[in-house]
Order: C-alpha cells, then sequence, then structure tokens
DNA sequence: CGGATTCTTGACTACGGTCAACGGAAGTGG
DNA sequence: CCACTTCCGTTGACCGTAGTCAAGAATCCG
C-alpha cells in the first residue's frame, strides 16, 4: 500500500506496521493537499504565524533568519522528509524563513487539525518530536562548528553533512550530487565571509577533496573530509523503534 | 491541588484545565522519583543511552559537548523547567552532556514509560513537543549569534537572555540574580577565547552596562544591553493555548 | 545592449586568538 | 600552620585567521 506521500515522514509507513484504515482516512483528511512551488518562493516567513505546516517531498530548500541589523544567518539546508512549520504550530510563530530553492513538492497539513491529529496520532505525534528531536541534534552540532572549527574544517563539515543527507536520500549518482545553492549561502550558514568561504573552496578543490561548480557537488575523498571537518562519516540517525 | 513538582513542565496544570484524578495518577507513577544531585555531578552524558529522562526543578546546570579533537561547545545553561534526555529518548543517543552546577533537584521519568506516556497523555506529549520547539528556537538563535555578532554583541545577547529567562523564574532581586558559571563556560558558549570574553565583559562593566562577578550577575542597563545585542526585550515564549 | 547576480582574486586591515605571567581564593596534605 | 597545587580571573604583547574593500570575469536576463 503505497501512499502519494513518499519522503513524507507523516505518511510513510511505522517500521513494524501499515497505516490502519481509520489511519490512512485520517490522514487524507489531515493533509490537505500537494503543494508545488518554484525556485524563490517564500514558503513560510519569520514571524508569522501560518496556518499551514508542510513536509518536503522532493525540491530543496532554506531556512534563514535575519538580526534586526540586517546580518542574515542560514540555519539549515531543508531536504525532503523535512518537517515545515513545527514552531508555528506549537510557539505561534516561526523563528525563522523558508524558501524553495529548486522547485519543490511540499505536503500540506491544517494546523487547525494539528492537536487533533496529536490525540487521536500518538504514534504519528511521536515521529513530529522525533523529527524535532534530529534538528536539535543538528543544530546542536552546528553550533559546535560555528563557535570551536576553523573556516576549512566548518566547510569540510558542512559539506560531509550535505553529502551524507543526499547519500541516505538517494540524490547521489557517481560520488556527485545537485546542491544548488550560493557560496553566500554556505558562507551565511558557517558564519564566514563570501569571500573567504571562496578561497576555502578553492583550497579543498586545490587538494582534491570536494568541488561544487555550477550547482553541482562531487565529493572525491569523504574520508579526509569528514577528518578535516572533524566528524565521523557513520550512519545517518534512523527512526528508532517503538 | 498542587503537586511537589513546581517548575515540571510535565506536571504542572493546564492553561485550561487541572489534571483529572487518572491522569494525576499516571503521571506519579511516570513519575519514578526525584533526584538531587550536587555541583559537578553530571547527569547525562553524550552519546548515552540513559534510560531516565529529567525535568529541571530547581538550581542550574550546563549543556555541552566535545568535538573529536577536544574543543568544547556549551550548548546552553539548564534552567528550571527545562526537560532533560529528550533526544536519548527519541533517538537512543545523546548529543550533549548535562553536568549539574548547583544543587538541583530533578524530576525523574523512566523512558521505558515514555511511549505509553505519548499515547494516553497527548496534552503532555504536546508539551515535550513544545519544549522541543523552544529549544529549537533558541539554538537557532544562538547559531545566529555566533555566525554574524561579533564579541561585545554575542556577550551582551547571551546576558540579555539569561537575565530574561532570570526574570520569568523569579530568580532577579533587584536587578540581579545567581549565576554561577565561570567565564570558560560564556566562552566556550559563544565560540568565543577566553582572554577576548574577560576583555569584552570588562568593557561591559566600564560601560556600566552589567557586572557578572563571584557568580552574581547585575543587570544595570537592559535596554542598551539589549540594543548592543540586537535583540528585543520582549516577552518570553508562553505556552500556547490548546 | 545594460543590469543583476555570482564567482574569483588581490591587497589591506582588524577582530579576536594565542602565549605568557601574575594574583587571589580555595582545597590538600605534611 | 604553611608549603603546594589547582582553578579562576585579569592584563599585556604579539600574531594570524578571516573580514573588508575593490575590481574584473562569467553568466543570465530583460
Amino acid at each position: 500500500m503505497t501512499t502519494q506521500c513518499q519522503h513524507c515522514p507523516l505518511h510513510r509507513k511505522n517500521l513494524f506496521k501499515t497505516m490502519s484504515r481509520e489511519e490512512l482516512e485520517f490522514m487524507q483528511k489531515f493533509k490537505v493537499g500537494e503543494l508545488t512551488v518554484e525556485p524563490g518562493t517564500p514558503i513560510l516567513m519569520e514571524g508569522s504565524n501560518a496556518p499551514q505546516m508542510y513536509t518536503a517531498l522532493s525540491g530543496l530548500g532554506i531556512r534563514d533568519t535575519s538580526l534586526k541589523n540586517g546580518e542574515r544567518q542560514v540555519i539549515s539546508f531543508v531536504f525532503p522528509g523535512d518537517f515545515i512549520g513545527l514552531q508555528a504550530a506549537v510557539l505561534g510563530e516561526m523563528g525563522h524563513s523558508i524558501e524553495a530553492r529548486t522547485h519543490m513538492r511540499l505536503c500540506v497539513f491544517d494546523r487547525s487539525e494539528f492537536w487533533h491529529f496529536f490525540r487521536t496520532h500518538p504514534s504519528r505525534a511521536f515521529d513530529v518530536t522525533w523529527l524535532a528531536a534530529v534538528e536539535e541534534h543538528f543544530l546542536g552540532e552546528a553550533l559546535a562548528t560555528l563557535g570551536q572549527r576553523s573556516a576549512i574544517q566548518a566547510i569540510s563539515w558542512a559539506l560531509v553533512r550535505v553529502y551524507q543527507r543526499g547519500l541516505s536520500l538517494g540524490l547521489v549518482t557517481q560520488s556527485q550530487m545537485a546542491f544548488p545553492f550560493t557560496q553566500r549561502d554556505l558562507a551565511d550558514a558557517l558564519g564566514l565571509s563570501l569571500v573567504h568561504t571562496n578561497k576555502t573552496l578553492a583550497k579543498l578543490k586545490d587538494r582534491q577533496l570536494a568541488s561544487w561548480n555550477d550547482g553541482i557537488l562531487k565529493v572525491h575523498d569523504l574520508e579526509t573530509l569528514a577528518e578535516i571537518g572533524i566528524t565521523s562519516v557513520d550512519t545517518p540517525m534512523e527512526r528508532p523503534l517503538m
């Protein structure tokens, strides 16, 4: 029994059981529909109190936030399977904006159903919490990167993480994957200047570790890259058995 | 009807309803007991798969993580009301360690009951997710701080956040509160060196904005401090109405 | 074609890191 | 009681990573 919602963490089957008939019906109701957006489309705005939540089904996006002085911080890149809008749903306000960077397909949920959803589908509620915990885990790592890693270490770390995410999603072919962001995006994600980011990327290319041109990221030596980035190349986080 | 667990987000009353008799009974069962620890005691270790979760009832602690090269990053400071161990509960592994910095009282929960808890108490499950979202929100802000703020901005931001948290918890008396951490802790939280942190704190003291000696934080001019830290002095996050 | 956006490279600068030394406080042990 | 150690905070001198400024090339687009 397949749903249309591949990659949607709230529609996929549980590890040990498939959805019951009623469950499926409810999820259909909870799911308002699918949304397709073009590159550059804002999906949720920082500070907004949007009535919708989404899961990314395909395509890539970016989360960022702006300080009052105009500086921009990229929080993370959005991959298929990511949940968008949790903060609006439970806090009533987004702490960052989300924007599509490629053509994206999104599964749309209605926030007004969220509480009902939580009450009647504890297994899916658990999924949401799981996603939140994964994000929290990632942000902790990102924090350590900005705080403790040098530019070359930070960039290596970022490329490794992106590449691993791509691997686990099947986006990698022959050691390369689409990564349609700008150097400014990466710079803003790592708290580096554009210029320094550019020069550091050049170093990695020189050393034949990784290259990233025209939106294509190629990783030639994941091992050393991970070593420079002070990360392990271990398996990504799996959903636990419940 | 008061519980012993003041500040515990999972025992407090809901905004609109108090706990039912059954609910209370279950919470008593879910709650394994209270734990009291002395300063310096590790509560959860990074990478561990502990069978317990906690909520902080009183006292202060610190979350940190270590890179493989030995560098240390402080993730956040633990205040009363914080939830400890979500990552272990849903991911099976902590992404950071938690250590007590003062005498602490903790409410202990049993992880094996977590799933049951989620199923039978959607309202409390929602609380857990709410806490996760708050943490995620905070980490996004911290990320922006490390990435985009200068040393003096970052330190101002941190002091404002701590002070605000203290205010909302009633830990502030006459513009001052206990903040029993070291300059190294703050430095590691903000990705600054100890020396530079020290010198920057001295500047804030010179300018009569805030002082922090012997574990006592005094804030003399919250307005300007917030301005330097590029933060607003708005109200802290409240639990939404459900 | 002009304008916008991104990437690239060079020259200069500065914020913040590193090293080092010292003082005070608190704990330890002979 | 007093050496001895450890931890924390403080200050000065020096230096390097990364930021800023600036200019040019490549690409895309109206």
